[in-house]
DNA sequence: ACGGAAAACGGAGCACGCTCCGCCTAACCT
DNA sequence: AGGTTAGGCGGAGCGTGCTCCGTTTTCCGT
């Protein structure tokens, strides 16, 4: 409650970012190629400076629009696993984690370029992420419907390379049929035991 | 002796191409950051899109004088050879290559673009390098003087490591130490043999 | 309620890589 | 030697990411 509560944000200012925000958003999922900044900004309203202000790179507003999609995600596991088995909520969660990934195709190379450029504030999203999957697979723990033995850093990698191979356009039916495999792969049958140690016939 | 011998090449696009590389060469070495295409062709004494005829992108240019360097480096290092005792001729081309590299700092942003943008013609730059590289090696087995399970894989790996941590601005000592480690490790001493089966005390 | 300061605004402008196009010149052919 | 033509030439211009700066808006103290 002391004075820093009220750093004194304008409200245009506020108002503005979630604008830019928004349109940002909206140009990267509709996108084909990548939109410029000025797209970006003339979709928006505002003018190219406004976007630069808040955003002060265009990395730096890939990585926000990011972010906040990874946060909706975060909020879609929750939902998934109050209201479906966790198996259905896995693989529902595997679309809506692929079609976002998927439209999103409007951003991959500027993302690329952040990625392998070195640091990337990756590693934050990269927790939100992966403590959404966690929610999923805990709860196929708890019921016992899901192998235990796979974390979540593992179905993040799998997920992550199925799309990355099998998202190029209009490939979706290989990443179903892939992520199907995946499914198969984590339920836990009657005729399939998981356990800390298995039989061990390979490997 | 057909008629393909004369592709009809105009002398003033031959001696524009030489202008250019050579322009483009001095560019490369004396600037700071990089230098553009058009102060390159300015530099030349011609217009922009000389430039880019032909180099039809920064890319290729830059690819073209690094092929260039390389073949100067690979005389270097016949000469080397024939004057030096393989250790000594090993030693003083690592300092060649890393000079060759650390003035060329002009570049490395886009040869590294280029790396990993996929695909460079650097693989036949590179087999000029090892081939580079094996003449000084092969020299150094023949006389015993340098450990012959090191192939010029290995050399030419070592030293883009260690020119790739340590020429970063002035950081000349570390890279020279980091070289006397690599020759200590090469050099066949009489304490220590080396041959295809060691004594395998680890690893 | 209002006036002034502080901060956000818009857009002109910069340098970049690269392309398009009208002129010009070198090389062939009689 | 002179004419014709293919091709090289220069530079204006496009779209990009990003910055500078004069103008406008918001907020706070009176």
């Amino acid at each position: 409650m002391s004075d820093f509560d009220t750093p004194t944000v304008r409200a245009d200012s506020a108002r503005n970012r979630e604008t830019v925000l928004a349109a940002a958003t909206r140009a990267f999922l509709s996108s084909d190629n990548e939109p410029s900044m000025r797209a970006i900004a003339r979709d928006a309203g505002v003018g190219i400076a406004t976007v630069y202000r808040h955003f002060p790179t265009k990395e730096s507003l890939v990585d926000a629009v990011y972010e906040d999609q990874v946060q909706r995600l975060t909020i879609g596991a929750s939902e998934l696993v109050a209201k479906l088995p966790p198996a259905d909520a896995l693989r529902a969660w595997m679309d809506l984690f692929g079609s976002w990934l998927a439209t999103k195709h409007g951003m991959t190379e500027t993302l690329r370029a952040m990625i392998d450029a070195g640091e990337i504030s990756l590693t934050h999203t990269r927790t939100q992420l992966l403590d959404a999957i966690a929610t999923i697979l805990n709860a196929g723990r708890a019921t016992g419907e899901l192998r235990p033995d796979i974390s979540a850093e593992d179905m993040a990698a799998s997920l992550l390379g199925i799309f990355g191979v099998a998202s190029k356009s209009s490939k979706g039916a290989q990443a179903n049929r892939l992520l199907d495999l995946l499914m198969d792969g984590m339920k836990v049958t009657p005729d399939r035991r998981v356990d800390a140690a298995g039989p061990g016939s390979h490997q």
